[in-house]
DNA sequence: AAGGTAAGTCAACAGGTGATTACTTGGATA
DNA sequence: TATCCAAGTAATCACCTGTTGACTTACCTT
């Protein structure tokens, strides 16, 4: 349902109310306890939808990197104008919401892009990688910090591809 | 006011209600309108209180990136217990915590930082390094990645360092 | 045409929200 | 002692929340 990611992304899962995302959707709030049982199993089927990280497949490392910065410079758009991880940052007050961003979300994009970097300690390169993304969203999106603004991409970007690179480098 | 700060980094802004502070504070929910105007004013007067980077001053730059790595780990802890950060985040969701975080944690500490690195695009620079920092307390706290847990902070921090020294490095 | 089923609407619910008001108390000042 | 002011309390306001149940409508099958 396109109204309850468009609210849930604007607002997140707390601040978003059934009424406002049924009005903008155009129909009856009741539709979502009919359809979806609850709030939070609409927030569970709007979530399903993970960033693939397939494109990334088979990249040698340079521009892998590079694609990884520009996902977290909001460059890349995988999903439509939907971007998951502003929803998990916005929604991460919520008890609730935290479980299914936690089973639907995070451990799989960890889980994925582990695989494709492959080698000791995958897992936690990949951890550190998404923790990277996560943190210029937090900056760009929800703290709005003027260093972080979009009139410093290109500084941005030379300073994300030498931090992910020295992250995913194999010489250790 | 302690409670308050202690609901503040529980449960976020949003979800966090003037009773249940009060309550916890053992006094009267008309007290916050009195002394802070309204909810908005508490979490204004609670985020007055930045986390303080002195110690950082002066230290050599491999030193510094280690005490930075263990900020981002948690094992840091400048302000007794509380993390502005955190609630930075799980506030995020709240169009007028929004503004607060930016004013009084956001941009502030972006400029403190900045400070201690100089060189070109310190802005930048110092802005990267907290979000690398706000990403792990978005992995750790929020999504509660299974990668990022405890178990593996030597191989954590390892990552860390190498991704903060390849940022701060001023070689270029 | 009759019956059944799914889709959708409407009003109401019980509970919680932040904020305001009028009121009582306690201690200091003159 | 009488007065005043700040501190704290209790009740209440108007509003919004997610969810439920009864009801109407439309369509499809037999």
């Amino acid at each position: 349902m396109g109204a309850a990611r468009a609210e849930f992304q604007r607002t997140g899962y707390e601040a978003a109310s059934t009424r406002k995302i049924a009005s903008a959707a155009g129909c009856n709030p009741a539709l979502i306890s009919r359809y979806y049982g609850s709030k939070i199993g609409l927030f569970e089927a709007v979530m399903e939808e993970c960033i693939d990280l397939a494109p990334l497949q088979g990249l040698p490392l340079p521009e892998m990197v590079e694609a990884l910065a520009d996902i977290a410079l909001g460059k890349a758009d995988p999903t439509g104008g939907f971007d998951p991880l502003v929803v998990a940052i916005k929604s991460s007050g919520s008890v609730e919401a935290q479980d299914v961003i936690r089973t639907k979300l995070g451990n799989p994009m960890v889980k994925q892009l582990a695989a494709l970097i492959g080698g000791n300690n995958s897992d936690q390169k990949a951890g550190v990688i998404l923790s990277i993304i996560s943190g210029m969203f937090v900056g760009r999106v929800s703290v709005d910090a003027e260093a972080l603004s979009a009139d410093h991409d290109s500084a941005l970007k030379e300073l994300l591809v030498h931090a992910m690179t020295a992250v995913l480098s194999p010489d250790r």
